[in-house]
DNA sequence: CGTTATTGACCACAATTGTAGTCAAAAGGT
DNA sequence: ACCTTTTGACTACAATTGTGGTCAATAACG
């Protein structure tokens, strides 16, 4: 199962995480502003996650509420490995120094870096 | 011009990248082992890449020879920019937290970015 | 209760992507 | 001077993706 979610799913999918359990209506309102997507869009949507297996649905009278199957961590993790294995050789430091050099990472970023490979090195 | 390179493009952009200036048949031959594409394919991704200004073309002869347009480097920024924005909130730290998570990071690594904290932190 | 709005199931359709075939010109072997 | 191979131009075609329409059932409102 490959679970490869697109661009247009994954804003579906971001809205799940952050409030799992809600209907169709509730993912049109919360993207609004967003997405501009038709309400039949959403549902198009949601049925390819639900096929895919990323979307439980939970029937609730006549509709369904959904709830993701892959916890945002995880993809998330999927994501970062990807991408480093596609374009920076399998190591993770040449990655972050792209970032320093494309988008300057703050103060706050390197302090909170920083704490994160202290707590590493033990 | 948005760019946009696929999966498959990408690996003759890697190829190009590391050897720029060669013509098709080299690059089939480089891809071997690697990908299994018949040339022809090879030839229809090059064409695409040209079309999308991705590649430049210098004829010599009666073919071609294919120079990157765009440097792996800013390729590379650009990738690991918009996984960010797209998952990550648009701050580096989480990204890299995952990552050490994902994959474990490396003593050298560790000691990779500790250096390359020190010299952002100037 | 009849009308309207919502919802899921199914369908549509163009653009992009992966994967390659055909054709014609040129280059190179014998 | 032919035959084969290589190459670029053009074409093909199914799968995926973005975007949304139809239809029928049902819920909700007047």
């Amino acid at each position: 199962m490959s679970l490869q979610i697109t661009p247009a799913e994954l804003e579906i999918m971001k809205v799940l995480w952050k409030r799992p359990g809600i209907g169709s209506s509730e993912i049109v309102d919360a993207l609004d502003g967003e997405q501009d997507w038709s309400p039949r869009t959403v549902k198009t949507l949601l049925s390819r996650l639900v096929e895919k297996g990323a979307l439980d649905t939970i029937a609730e009278g006549r509709r369904y509420l959904y709830r993701p199957l892959i916890a945002k961590r995880d993809y998330q993790k999927k994501e970062a490995g990807q991408l480093i294995d596609k374009l920076f050789g399998g190591r993770a430091a040449p990655l972050v120094a792209q970032l320093a050099d494309a988008r300057g990472l703050s103060e706050d970023d390197i302090e909170e870096l920083e704490a994160l490979l202290g707590r590493l090195k033990q």
